[in-house]
DNA sequence: TTGAAAGCGCTAACAT
DNA sequence: ATGTTAGCGCTTTCAA
């Protein structure tokens, strides 16, 4: 059995009575090899139980074949997704794929994505809306032209380039047409009173959200002043009290749009607990159609933004036309999945 | 600027004026360098946006800080909290995280764990019950042996060692004596007929669960009888199927404990369908208490099973005491979380 | 204080 | 058909 550590392929050639090259030519099997020596050389390999030294190939062939993905946190249903479409895409090419989360923390991203860079990932993808301020932009803009001009890759998953001309793909939803989308769902149901939960102000992809929620508001003919939008962030817990804020009030709406489903678990708890019901006295619709949104009490109608095909749109992208993946900006569609949360508003209450 | 490529180490020391030996020494900061050289090679290092290269490094320094955890799928709700904490714990540290999934395929199992040891994990992580048979007691006594041998480690979370003297550490949850508490919660409430939705044989989680079921039946002086097994498996989809199935013959329970929270969400869903509310006509429990199952409507009684805890633990402990931690058997205690799940049974109804 | 040089494990010419 | 050898980029003796 081998010495402490682990088991080269020189000790695999010394017991297969060939030479290292030999060993290597069998084991990428790249080659031509006589089938004795090949089963010779296996059969040595298996016996020490032999791994190949991926630093040590990397080193010589110029990278191995990896990609990073860098996320908020992983226990955010719609962030899980993304990844496992980035990593299931990512495996079915024998690619591997390393995390990092960053907390939202720009600082930690910036070590993460150098870190990803020392590990030679030739993709690194970025998931999830940020706040677009002047740091963000220098930041993905430096992240960009490092990766670039080492031959890596930059992928905006979910937020924009903050500059056309930067060498990064972007791979997103087309937020505001979902917002209108279903805007529009709520006010053929004949609300009115339609309050937008949880806002981000700077954040692109809440951002473009209330804006088509806006429009649709806007297209019905109601005026500005019609859109409430309660800024109060995304989460279970922000949608939780900022729904229970709203409803110690007289109530000027009749439904509401979470600005994404945990938003709307949140909020349709506090309706419960207020003895309020859903569709009947509010209704309630959330945004990216988690899998846990179809067994709600009542099930959510919401906006189904496929994010597991994101992810794998992300690597495939990529990977498929690496020349013209830079700079590209991908949009892929959404649609409203119409379930029980959502009737019309309670006689009387109409406007 | 740099050619193609990446910036080298070379690069840096000529454009600083030393040797390559100062600038690995100035980098590393592991050896007195005169504040006047380290500052132009500092520099230098700057304008050339140098990166290390990892391989190379890990090359000639033995492999490099990285840990892979191994799971499932991580959209499951509680895998990804697991993951979530594995990496918090090694980014921490300063460690990489590797993740990869394996759908429940043992033979992708076996090549992610390969993969990983090419990759000089020094740490690989298990995540997740199995059915413990023949094929998978030699699967993981071969990765445990052959980690071993090179210097990495083996971790089972959630899962146990097919044998006692393999050299991996095990962290997990004690799952007989969660599922023995919440039975007892109901059975205290007045339950005679309950059912175990979700059994998976040779599942030694799921196992563990029903053990203890059983057990809270017994001592409180039912019959071996009176144990209801449902083997529909996990997930949302099979605890719906299942739940339905079982209300549309006459009712021989009065409440239902769920396997997991994501069945116990289907169960929900199938009950609310039905016509029924829990807890007045049904009363749920799940186990695991993740983060939605506070929004449930009804907010649902389960088994906290503190899953971030359980990752974060995994690496602190192999990476503490490494000596220790082969063959180590680490159990994490769980308790109940009541909610608003359960209640007595229906008057007439209690048995 | 700094440089030269020897590898780390592997692949890919280049020889034989 | 197979062996020899020159590096890949880096760290680390060993010299100077």
């Amino acid at each position: 059995m081998a010495a402490k550590g682990r088991v080269t392929i020189r000790e695999v050639a010394e017991r297969a009575g060939v030479s290292v090259a030999t060993v290597s030519r069998v084991l990428s099997g790249n080659y031509p090899v006589p089938p004795a020596t090949r089963t010779r050389v296996m059969r040595a390999a298996r016996a020490l139980d032999y791994v190949a030294n991926a630093h040590a190939r990397a080193l010589v062939g110029g990278g191995r074949k990896m990609v990073a993905v860098v996320l908020r946190q992983v226990t955010s249903p719609f962030y899980a997704q993304v990844a496992e479409g980035v990593e299931a895409e990512a495996a079915a090419r024998g690619w591997l794929c390393l995390v990092g989360t960053t907390g939202g923390n720009p600082q930690r991203e910036l070590e993460i994505v150098q870190l990803m860079r020392e590990e030679g990932a030739r993709l690194v993808i970025l998931v999830g809306g940020v706040v677009e301020d002047d740091a963000y932009r220098e930041r993905v803009a430096h992240y960009a032209q490092a990766l670039d001009s080492s031959g890596a890759r930059l992928v905006l998953c979910g937020r924009q380039a903050p500059d056309p001309d930067i060498p990064a793909l972007v791979v997103e939803f087309d937020n505001e047409a979902g917002a209108h989308a279903i805007t529009g769902h709520l006010l053929s149901a004949g609300h009115r009173g339609i309050v937008f939960l949880g806002g981000l102000p700077g954040n692109t992809a809440l951002d473009a959200r209330v804006a088509g929620y806006r429009a649709a508001l806007a297209q019905h003919g109601l005026p500005p002043e019609a859109a409430q939008v309660v800024d109060c962030g995304l989460g279970r817990t922000a949608g939780h009290r900022a729904m229970a804020e709203l409803l110690v009030g007289t109530r000027e709406f009749t439904a509401v749009f979470a600005g994404d489903d945990m938003v709307a678990a949140g909020a349709l708890r506090a309706i419960a607990e207020a003895g309020l019901r859903v569709p009947d006295d509010i209704s309630v619709v959330g945004y990216n159609d988690i899998p846990l949104a179809e067994d709600f009490n009542p099930p959510l109608t919401t906006v189904r933004t496929p994010a597991e095909e994101l992810g794998r749109a992300a690597v495939r992208i990529a990977l498929h036309d690496p020349e013209h993946a830079a700079g590209a900006h991908h949009v892929l569609g959404t649609h409203i999945v119409v379930r029980d949360s959502v009737a019309a508003p309670p006689s009387g209450r109409a406007r």
